[in-house]
DNA sequence: TAGTGGTCTAGACCACCCT
DNA sequence: GGGTGGTCTAGACCACTAC
């Protein structure tokens, strides 16, 4: 397929693009309807609204009944992130990877958490806190909350061999959840651990799983001073 | 519609969540074919089809011709983030936004920016920095240049009543861009424009975009101490 | 109420790849 | 070779909503 061919609905998104970004459709403005861009293109209508369907998707479009089609006045850009296995990161970028366990007991969550997570307070759960290093250096620090009444199979894992992050990709399927990004000062503790120095700023990332309406788990990534997570619009 | 009305694209693809979050389905499985499946469900194979499309987008299954369709093995979680207008951003959180422009000059671009954009060295570009502001304190402060040559009108817009950053989104198009997220300690002036105190660690987002092969703009947004990008899975 | 997009159908042909 | 998903068609009905 060339991209002039238009009677794929990807050669016709192409061209659609195409009068998007180069102005020959102004933002706001009425764009011909389905019917007609058919016609034009000679193909079906179900073609067109495929590609046109994907371009709303994608924010570029805005598409109401009887309104028509418009372009979008304010494209808010949409990035799409693949968040992988943290040994996957770490092999990608050429390095040798490592996990190292610091600490995993069965202890009631702070109430900080279970409230967070709609448990009763007091409720015990696995923590598991450990370190994945890159080429022998620290690369990031886990700090994990497990919920052992869903999953009390994770008692008897042996977090020394696997990383919790694999053993739950692995164990635990879940439907959604909440991912938030920061930045945060280290403190001395994390400092020591992360090769560091204190107050230095980690990107951190903060991430709680559901399974349904169920808390799989919580977990607090804090990476080396210097990591950044890059992607492409 | 309800959830289990399964002649609908919706329904089906609820049901077939439903049975690969429920482990009917297992990691790795083969899938029923889609001929097997619309017989199934009554309906026609390409509201099959759409359904299935769909999960194998979002990473859930893998669909190769001839082989057929499988539940994914390590469903790589896909974080979708709407990157709004930063005015937006702030009235969304119902608070007052007001834009300070603290610098807006023609200048060579540094060496480290030019190699990165492709630009001849010593390229003279628009370099505007200046503050937003929630209920007037301190947003996040924006770094940015403009390639003034791509950009021309750029030169005679009024930066001290439009932010640079919805100039941009009105006047330039793009087809593309590079992201990069990361956490920074503020240095003393930072630190005094954003109202915080030096070695604070800042959420930092570094965005390039370009048309086509040619750069558009560079900008380094800064976030006051504090700031949590959400989002959900 | 009429025009537009949203969806579904039954069928067809094709591209790809061989769990 | 042959089975599978990928796509396209021509037509139909429906849902929504601007007018």
């Amino acid at each position: 397929m060339t991209l002039a061919d238009t009677n794929s609905w990807r050669g016709i998104q192409t061209e659609l693009l195409r009068r998007i970004n180069e102005r020959e459709w102004l933002p706001g403005g009425l764009v011909p309807n389905e019917a007609d861009l058919a016609q034009e293109f000679g193909c079906a209508r179900a073609t067109v609204n495929r590609a046109m369907r994907e371009l709303a998707d994608a924010g570029l479009l805005d598409r109401r009944r009887k309104a028509g089609t418009r372009v979008a006045l304010h494209p808010t850009s949409r990035v799409i992130l693949d968040i992988p296995i943290i040994r996957l990161e770490v092999e990608q970028r050429g390095a040798e990877w490592r996990y190292g366990l610091v600490e995993s007991r069965v202890t009631p969550a702070p109430l900080a958490l279970t409230s967070r997570l709609g448990l009763p307070r007091g409720t015990e759960m696995l923590h598991v806190t450990g370190l994945h290093y890159a080429d022998n250096r620290p690369f990031l620090h886990e700090d994990r909350w497990i919920n052992i009444n869903l999953l009390p199979m994770a008692r008897d894992a042996d977090f020394s061999q696997v990383s919790a992050n694999e053993w739950l990709i692995q164990h635990a399927p879940y439907t959604g959840g909440d991912i938030g990004f920061s930045a945060m000062n280290a403190d001395a503790r994390l400092a020591e651990l992360l090769d560091a120095s204190e107050g230095s700023a980690l990107f951190v990332v903060d991430r709680i799983t559901w399974d349904k309406d169920t808390p799989v788990t919580s977990v607090r990534l804090s990476y080396a001073p210097g990591y950044r997570m890059n992607t492409k619009i």
